[in-house]
RNA sequence: GGCCCGUUGGUCAAGAGGUUAAGACAUCACCCUUUCACGGUGGUAUCGUGGGUUCGAUUCCCGCACGGGUCACCA
């Protein structure tokens, strides 16, 4: 068969010399060991913890190799195309302080340049029509209906599903059969003439997993599709190559079409990148885990994260804990170095499945935000609240001098221990929304109604603003024992009966009438706060008839 | 079903042919304390299973079980 001719008729018009691509596109200029990794989305504009999780690992490894990390947009599937996606991925990733070199929407070096596959087919067909030519790739003009039946047969029969072998009745068309297909205007799309064995098994290296065994690839798998764009697997060899990309660090579900690719490479005659398979994040679903799904679970999105208010730099280190399992240590060790100073390896990924946590992101989120300055604090509060905030919240942000105050004591500063008392933005919302309005509603008290009347009453008449600490405190245990209640906590510990309660009782009262809560910060610092007369008006209000 | 990957406490995990099998989160108890949040002390809890190799295996090898992934003109 002539497959200059079948080429020229399947890809009509005249391509650039295979090899001016290689100049077009030339070896990367960096210094020894530095690694080209790149993240390569489709544009749904869906990106959720899994996509943050392999983008840390990319951008880690480019960077710290002083190499590249680039966006390359994978739009080959018209139907996955939502407009403004790669801005929001972009924009999603910057606020994890992922930072491209270079890309679509991001510019940079543009030798390698376009980063969205669409613009370049061209080059995708030149390679497709050499393999025409080659005898490496034909067309083939079964219909959806007609895999549809084949592989119905085969999975009835239990045989492997797929276009192989005897399943593969375009392969061996004659010429007559090809052109005839053709002239009826038949649409059509190229495939791969594969020529392994999947019985035959090869030794590979992966970066995460070590040694893993492949087998050879025999699918005659499309490369072309009908509406002239390349699949996947044959971009992703075209692109990575020319792209001069060195390490492909992607997700498990890739190590599937690994065979496919290290076939498509040898067709190609490209030296390949090196690969690093990682672990998917799961997520518990009844008495099994799962791969975190975008249908399924919308609380894993990104936007989710930010819409709660949680700390970038928290979620970034619990993400860098679960990838590389000696950060935990390296930054207990070293909790004030930049995290760009890790030593962050491929090697060091995790084999396996890894759960995700929302205790321990708590538990770190918290930790970082007790670590903030009051005005660090107060930045980040009100970016969130601008953003997600009720109008209440944003006001919060009017009275600087109080906010400070307010954030000062919420977050014990000066004092000798940090508080930690909330994990997120809109949790500290709540935490300190009583500075700032008068509680909407009151926790239930448990001293009756009549005792605590007088509780209030005798507080307002002893209540002075200009009193210290100590002989507020005083004040209130004098209250105590004019109710029944034990003064000490170690005298009511001593005879519970003897008493009605104890003084932790009787602040409980101030405590829920002054903001509503049973749990608060230093109750004396909060009546600083809010004042003498706001105070007064608050625990006047609580004295029911 | 075929193929591939994986399996140390509830979770993330360190680890080496011989260890009291780290640490963190969670959990429980106690201490501190006017509440809470911290902080402190201590506790419960782990090598999937069967067979080898070996003086000795959680560690090395094989089988099995279980979990996951994948088998598109989606990426």
């Amino acid at each position: 068969m002539d497959y200059h001719a079948l080429a020229e008729r399947l890809l009509p018009g005249n391509y650039p010399e295979l090899s001016s691509y290689e100049s077009l596109y030339p070896p990367r200029n960096l210094p020894k060991g530095a690694e080209v990794t790149r993240l390569a989305p489709s544009p749904t504009g869906f990106i959720h913890l899994g996509n943050l999780f392999a983008a840390i690992a990319n951008e880690r490894i480019a960077h710290r190799s002083g190499g590249i990390l680039y966006l390359r947009i994978e739009d080959t599937d018209l139907k996955r195309k939502v407009d403004g996606a790669v801005e929001a991925v972009i924009k999603a990733l910057d606020y994890f302080d992922i930072r491209f070199d270079e890309g679509a929407e991001i510019g940079g070096d543009e030798t390698y340049a376009p980063w969205y596959q669409r613009q370049r087919a061209e080059i995708y067909r030149a390679f497709v029509k050499h393999l025409i030519e080659e005898g490496r790739a034909y067309p083939c003009f079964c219909t959806a209906e007609e895999l549809d039946a084949l592989r119905e047969e085969q999975t009835a029969h239990k045989e492997v599903p797929g276009y192989y072998g005897k399943y593969a009745r375009c392969r061996d068309l004659s010429e007559e059969e090809i052109y005839r297909n053709l002239d009826a205007g038949k649409p059509f799309v190229i495939r791969l003439r594969s020529m392994g064995d999947p019985e035959v098994k090869h030794k590979f290296h992966d970066e995460i997993k070590g040694e893993i065994t492949v087998p050879e690839n025999d699918q005659d798998v499309v490369i072309l599709k009908s509406d002239g764009i390349p699949t996947y697997h044959f971009a992703h060899a075209i692109d990575d190559h020319f792209m001069r990309t060195t390490l492909v660090i992607r997700g498990e579900e890739w190590l599937a079409s690994l065979p496919i690719h290290i076939e498509l490479f040898a067709a190609l005659g490209f030296e390949r990148p090196r690969y690093g398979h990682n672990c998917s994040l799961m997520k518990q679903d009844g008495e099994t885990r799962r791969k975190l799904s975008k249908r399924k679970d919308p609380e894993l999105s990104l936007e989710y994260y930010r819409k709660e208010g949680y700390y970038p730099r928290a979620v970034k280190i619990y993400m860098l804990t679960l990838l590389n399992s000696n950060f935990e240590e390296w930054y207990m060790k070293n909790p004030d170095a930049p995290l760009e100073e890790f030593k962050f390896t491929a090697a060091k990924m995790s084999k396996s499945g890894t759960l995700f946590d929302l205790d321990k992101l708590n538990d770190i989120s918290k930790n970082e935000l007790s670590k903030l300055s009051a005005s660090d604090m107060a930045a980040f509060l009100k970016a969130w609240a601008m953003e997600f905030g009720t109008p209440a919240q944003q006001k919060y942000f009017g009275d600087g001098e109080k906010l400070s105050r307010v954030l000062t004591l919420c977050m014990g500063i000066g004092g000798k221990k940090r508080r930690k008392d909330f994990t997120t933005a809109s949790q500290a919302m709540k935490f300190i929304e009583y500075f700032f309005e008068r509680p909407a509603a009151h926790e239930e008290y448990r001293v009756e109604k009549d005792v605590r009347n007088g509780i209030l009453r005798a507080f307002l008449q002893h209540y002075r603003d200009t009193d210290d600490a100590q002989t507020w405190f005083a004040n209130v245990k004098a209250i105590a024992a004019e109710f029944g209640f034990a003064a000490e906590m170690k005298d009511y510990k001593a005879a519970p009966e003897a008493y009605r309660g104890s003084v932790a009782d009787v602040a409980e009262v101030l405590r829920i009438a002054t903001t509503g809560k049973a749990n608060t910060p230093d109750l004396w610092s909060i009546q600083q706060i809010l004042g003498e007369e706001e105070v007064r008006a608050r625990i006047s209000e609580e004295i029911k008839p």
